[in-house]
DNA sequence: CAATGACCATACTGTGTCGTATGGAAAAGC
DNA sequence: GCTTTTCCATACGACACAGTATGGTCATTG
């Protein structure tokens, strides 16, 4: 994706110092305007993910973007190869520790994508699949992460001793569930809500 | 929402010819200008839905866009209060037929929304929940919105026999898999989907 | 039939954005 | 120390888009 890589000088120390000498500010690699880019993906999108605002945002002029990326595609083509790598290591990192009880494991899951504190990763997660909604590359993406997920948290179903039939069934409901949770404006529903969650997290593994 | 509104003629016969003399087209007033702009939405999203292109849509330039809307913003508060205005009557309609086993009408619901017929129904909702993540009210509409559904179908799942906290809670999980499955991609998860989507109806609904 | 108003086209300004070309400063290599 | 490479700034052209101004073309009305 990023071309011209770079070659000898593997590790660079934050020498350069801007020109109006405020902060030392390190050398941009790709790593790192990808880092930035997926910032500004969280909050504004695809479509809202320009190079010149970009650059602003790390502090340069978009002549240091199109040094390190051919053009705004191959930005958009390495925000979306980080993420699903992301995602993939993710799950790998889940499907490792597949000891103790199934559905303790599953409760995890569902507690995790539903907690406040990776509001961000929820963020990135609905923009990719808004995304997708008009990207093929981005849609085909989504998909193989989706099965991908949908066959770990079977595995757990199974595990549970369920059959495979239901299994699936039940996979694809707890993610269904998760993201639409996500996309749904529920907080004056109900003034208990942790106890809303518990139920369909019961619901979902249990039975 | 719209200015200048459409005075004395209730009633415009299709007269006027464009001067290529192709399509005999009627002239357009602002519920026509809607119309097609959801049809731009649910494909484009907000950010797709553009003055000019959707003029061209219309087969006009955007002079006679400007001469019934005041700005870009209107339009959008129209598709908005429009959309609102839809679900709303749909719930109600659902709600005013109310008879029957009330498992059956959730049933119901639940395969309507997944139905392949209205993808363009689907479409413009994720759209407009993309959309409420970066604007205020959309956002307010769409928790309107997912209030009244909500609470229509809680009074199902209590008609069917649950306690109020478990029907709040099976509201909201049907909903929020609805979405959620709308939102992800599974078609090669499992070749027996309706199966699979069977399953999960059942899940939701019975107890 | 003349005048008014509804509806739309055209032309324009201004801004935001992509992408390119080019130069300049600092660091690395010799 | 001089050259080369790395990294970024500046300037530019092309385009898409929002919004305004203005004129033109019908139909309607008196």
């Amino acid at each position: 994706m990023e071309n011209k890589p770079v070659k000898s000088t593997a590790i660079k120390p934050p020498t350069r110092a801007r020109r109006t000498g405020a902060e030392p500010r390190t050398q941009l690699d790709p790593t790192a305007w990808v880092d930035a880019a997926i910032d500004v993906f969280a909050r504004e999108g695809v479509t809202g993910l320009r190079v010149e605002v970009l650059a602003k945002h790390c502090g340069v002029t978009k002549g240091s973007f199109y040094w390190h990326f051919k053009d705004r595609q191959a930005l958009l083509d390495a925000v979306l190869a980080r993420w699903k790598e992301g995602r993939i290591r993710d799950i790998e990192k889940t499907t490792a520790m597949m000891q103790g009880d199934p559905r303790d494991q599953l409760h995890y899951v569902i507690e995790v994508y539903g907690a406040n504190r990776n509001r961000k990763g929820m963020s990135i997660e609905l923009a990719v699949r808004d995304w997708a909604r008009h990207d093929a590359k981005a849609a085909a993406v989504v998909e193989e992460v989706d099965l991908y997920r949908l066959e770990c948290t079977r595995k757990l179903f199974v595990n549970a001793g369920m059959s495979d039939a239901e299994a699936k069934s039940r996979s694809l409901l707890l993610y269904a569930c998760v993201f639409g949770l996500s996309l749904m404006h529920y907080t004056h529903f109900d003034d208990n809500l942790s106890d809303l969650k518990q139920r369909i997290a019961e619901r979902i593994v249990s039975g």
